[in-house]
DNA sequence: GTCTATAATTCGATAGAC
DNA sequence: GTCTATCGAATTATAGAC
């Protein structure tokens, strides 16, 4: 099975991505794919079984750019909290939701095939955190009775659960008001320095 | 239209409650609705226009429960921060998602109908934790530098998606560690006595 | 490898008897 | 107020020509 020389089916998986972060994995049917790839029903279905595996690959070529733009916040050369305040508040279309935690509540997580590569990007993000928190922690930056594994768990919420407020309020102040609470809860058991 | 005396009625709001919690509006179907209720299809088009506005009724049921559920968590007597540790700390079954902010990534938050139970429920959550944490910062418990409302926006997003978490990562764990990290976060930002 | 045509099922909703 | 029967459209997938 080739993965290169096909056109049709970078079309199909490109649509997919896209029609996912628009209206999540149930919602999208492999006529809409269809449509907005220009091919037709043959071309989906010499390429991959069904709609489950057009969507596996969908999601798994998101992950892997997702956390290349992540991997570039966390890159090795500023200081460890200044990475974590960077991933903090980074740019994000709040009322999109997450380009992947978005699926989070539909029946695809079921599939082990659609949630690893969620599953692998939001855990990838939680442990840049981790590590990045561990170094502030051996430099002596971190409040005693504050860990890093439960911190970074605390702040990935944060901006998973701020798309969720951003999306329910139709506001995306609601998630900025979150990011911002995070941003204060940092600093008060921080100290400058590393 | 009387809201008494209609048995089947109930049946079938109570069978969509059940369901919006399981799988979500898209993934509901009238049809499932019946088969689980017991009613004909005749019941539910005699006593509601259509689809949404039976999901309308029993999202605005489960945000009333829901409400009052929390507004026990709040009451009045405990100190205001044992409150908000109460909520954070509360049972919940992670893996199920939150009964109504599972529903953020759906179609189904475009109408008002259907975001508004669901906004007033979040939204009541982030005021009952707000004005608690006022309450401390009226008493000298918050460090300084850490505003009540970023704050309570920021717990209320630790929940939401701890939520997250729980179901990408289907593992309970994902949940608690975040909630872990908030507490400790809670604990270092403020002071004991209020 | 790509296409059109079509199948079997389910969707949300309506008709009309009782 | 409740039921069964049915509709037209959409769903996921298959058949088979080119």
């Amino acid at each position: 099975m080739p993965r290169q020389g096909s056109s049709k089916r970078e079309a199909i998986v490109a649509a997919t991505k896209a029609l996912l972060w628009e209206r999540g994995y149930e919602a999208t049917s492999p006529r809409d794919v269809l449509e907005r790839s220009g091919a037709g029903q043959g071309s989906l279905y010499h390429h991959f079984p069904g709609k489950r595996e057009v969507a596996a690959a969908a999601l798994a070529e998101m992950a892997e750019e997702e956390i290349a733009v992540v991997d570039g916040l966390f890159a090795a050369g500023t200081p460890p909290l200044d990475r974590v305040r960077a991933y903090l508040t980074r740019e994000r279309q709040a009322l999109r939701g997450c380009r992947l935690g978005r699926l989070a509540n539909e029946s695809a997580m079921e599939e082990p095939a659609l949630r690893e590569p969620v599953a692998a990007y939001l855990g990838h993000i939680q442990a840049s955190l981790r590590a990045s928190l561990r170094e502030a922690e051996a430099a002596g930056s971190l409040s005693p009775g504050i860990e890093p594994g439960p911190l970074a768990a605390a702040l990935i919420a944060v901006i998973e659960g701020g798309y969720v407020l951003a999306r329910v309020h139709w506001d995306e102040a609601a998630m900025r008001e979150a990011i911002d609470g995070a941003v204060q809860l940092l600093a008060a058991v921080t100290r400058p320095q590393a």
